[in-house]
This record gives C-alpha cells, structure tokens and sequence, in this order.
DNA sequence: TAATAAAGTTAGACATAGCTAACAAATATT
DNA sequence: AATATTTGTTAGCTATGTCTAACTTTATTA
C-alpha cells in the first residue's frame, strides 16, 4: 500500500487547511485551489483516498484526515520544514527560496536520512518561517497563532511566523525589513480599511489588514 | 520540453553503459535488463526520447546519446555523486547505503542547491565509490580504469573504484575489509579459475575472477 | 544455407492522475 | 418558497509509462 507522491501533496494540503485557523469545512473546491488543480481531480482522488482511509469523507461533506493520514500528514510537514532549515542554514538559501525546493525533498523516502538530517541540523524547533518542526513521534509546539491585526494601538509585539509561505509575499516582509523576531509596535489603526501605521527598527511603515492577518507575533 | 523522471533514468543508465568498457552495442534488451524494465517498454521509450533528440536509434540498432542527451545525463551523474558524497560524509550512510537514496536525490531540480552543495562539500573530485564527479561544465577525470584480474603474480597496487555499486557487492568488499586505496598484492593466479590469491592488511584472501574484475585499482 | 536462437518490435491492455464539459446538490438571496 | 449562485460530481478524454503476448528481424550455428 505504498503512496504516491500525488497523494503525499494532497495529505499536506489537507492538513494545512484543516491547521489554519480560519477554515471551517474543507471542500473539494478550495483543496483544488490550494493545489493548483481543477475541483473535478480533486473530487475524484478524495474518492480514492477514502478508499485507502487516508480521509474521511462523504460527497458533498468535508473533508478530514483519518488517523493514518495525519500520521502521513505530520510525517511529511516534519521533512519539508528540516529540509527548508537545512537548505537555509546550510545551503544559502533565504526564507523566501526555501519552500518550492523543500517541496521536492519532502517526497524523498529514507527514514535514516531524515534522522540523519534532524541530528545534523541540532534538532530544530522551528524551520525558517518560524513554523514549528514535528518530532519523529509526531509531537510538535502547538500555540495558537495571533495575527498582528488582533492588536491594538499601543501594542508591541514581536514577529514569530508567517501564514504565507509564497515567494511574492516573503519577499515583500524581507523588503519591508521585517524578519523573524523583529519587534513592531502598533502606532495606528485606520477605521476606514483597518490598515495599520506600524513601527520598527526605526522606521514607520503604513500595511493593509491583509498583510497584519498574514503576520504571526507573540505580544510583548 | 520537460524532462520526466523516466527519461533521467533511463538517460543515465544509457550513460553509464555505454561508459563500461566492456560493451559495444547498447541495445533494448540490455538497457531494459540494467533499468529493470520489459524490453518492450524500452522499445516504445527510446523512440519517444528519439523524438526529442536525446539518444540516436535506428530500428535494430545501437542506442546512443545525442550532445544534448549526454550533457543531461552527466549533470544527472554530477548530482548523483555530489549527493553520495553528502550522504557519506555528512549523513552517516555507508558506501553501500548510498546509491539507493541518491538516485531519489538526483532528480530534484534546483541549479542552486547543486552549486550550494559542491560547495559546501568543498568542491569534491570523487564520491565515496572513488568514481570522478564532472565540475559544473560537464568535464571530469576520465582515466581508463584497470580491473585487479589485469595483473599478474606479484604485483602491488591500489584499490581506486569499484565497477558495480550494488549493495550486496560493495557489503561483501567490506567484509573482507577492503575499502578505497587499500594496499593490494597479488600473491598467486590460479590457473584453473582465474580466481587470486591477494594479500592487504596482513591478511590473505581468495577471489573470483568475477570480483577481480570488480575491483578497479592503480598499479604500485 | 537453412534452421534455431536471441534480440527487438508492435499491439493492446492497465494504472495513475490530470483535464473539460455537462450535470446535480447544497447554500444563499430575493 | 422559488430562484440563483456556489460547490461538488460524473463521464469521457488525454498523457505517461508500464506490462504481456504475439510477432519480426538479426545473428548464430549446425
């Protein structure tokens, strides 16, 4: 009963999904938008993965691991995010780099490279996006997930992870010149778009509430 | 024009085929026999990589790579030995441990991480089975490679490479407790079955023929 | 050289996983 | 409640890369 790799994105996605705070049912819709595919492939693998108890599922209804699919699941957000560690701390790659690649090596099937790698890489908590890495049993930090636009003017905070792990919008944080820990206080908030005029490392910079939802911080 | 997976392998194994001195004409049955694969899929494959001009094949004929296909296939080979190496050396793998996972490695696609990891192993000239890793350009040491069954009664030499990178075979060349530039000495050829008595390391070994013409070495 | 053996090919099938187009169910809106 | 919109499904097609079985070509050898 080996998986394919198709099926191996497929369990990522789910449990991104379902692991976001803001999704209450997953359909076949939005997983096929978060893969890229059409809602009719997706409709039509849910179908298969039930069958291999990946999912549980019933047409029209939401979609949900099985406990075989979580395991699935957590084993392969474990090598993807000691992949992005390593290929940051190791290859020069920066935060922005690390996912499309980290995609690839995910799917490499080698239980010892992986203990190898984590031992190599000091046992990391967290990988480059400040998302917290599984450990071998599965385990990892769990700690709800504050956006920057919960605050309030007034507020200080520090930035522990990001929602989005696309190029176009770390690239953006990087250009702002914010990053991993970079400590911003709250200046502002216009009631007209709940854009926020904030302030760090000197400098004073006016995001949309688009941008404060995909920030993580820790209040200070 | 996307290379698939399929096509990697079966460019490399044309590769390193038509790279051992012993054949002549690189046929389907052969290369089918080295992919583990029907002869009849074969057939139907290296007419489709004629098509996209990454091997030269008339009906019958002999399979070759064209310019284009030999420099996919070393960059493959590249990729290949850079991750041996890695594997070997950073990740605890024994020289029989690594070919398995560095043939899922070889397929990951990112220039980058390649330069990174040569890089970062220090530029590497061989990989952990003494076989040459070509430099970005596609050039490498290529010297003939001379098997133990070439010498005769009294000669010295060096263990350098091996010519098969099976598990099975590189574990056996363990446990006799040979390994890259062990000091060999030819004590006597049998007449009767080719097979030698070697001498290295204050021990006294019989081999076959077979493994004498496994064993590539450089004269003392 | 004719028969046999070895090597190679073709046809037709299968599995995986995508797609579009047409349709059906569920949800939201008036 | 009736209609419209959104969401999801099914049918039928495509591509890739495998396979087996039947057949053909080339090479070997008696």
């Amino acid at each position: 009963m080996n998986i394919t790799k198709s099926t191996e994105d497929y369990l990522k996605a789910i449990f991104n999904l379902t692991h976001e705070g803001d999704v209450k049912k997953l359909g076949t819709n939005q997983l096929a938008d978060n893969l890229g595919l059409s809602p009719a492939s997706v409709s039509v693998m849910i179908k298969k993965m039930k069958d291999k108890q990946l999912v549980d599922y019933e047409r029209y209804g939401k979609i949900e691991l099985t406990k075989s699919g979580h395991e699935i699941a957590l084993k392969l957000i474990r090598k993807h995010r000691l992949w992005e560690t390593f290929l940051h701390e190791h290859m020069n790659f920066s935060w922005d780099e690390v996912h499309e690649v980290a995609h690839q090596l995910e799917h490499i099937r080698s239980p010892k490279l992986i203990r190898e790698l984590d031992n190599f890489l000091g046992n990391p908590k967290r990988d480059p996006h400040g998302d917290a890495i599984p450990d071998e049993q599965g385990r990892f930090i769990i700690e709800e997930k504050r956006p920057l636009s919960g605050l309030l003017a007034g507020d200080v905070c520090r930035l522990v992870s990001v929602k989005d792990n696309s190029a176009v919008f770390l690239k953006y944080v990087t250009q702002l010149g914010l990053a991993l820990s970079s400590e911003i206080e709250i200046l502002e908030i216009r009631e007209f778009d709940a854009s926020m005029l904030i302030s760090y490392d000197g400098k004073k910079e006016n995001v949309s509430k688009k941008f404060a939802e995909s920030i993580y911080i820790e209040k200070l």
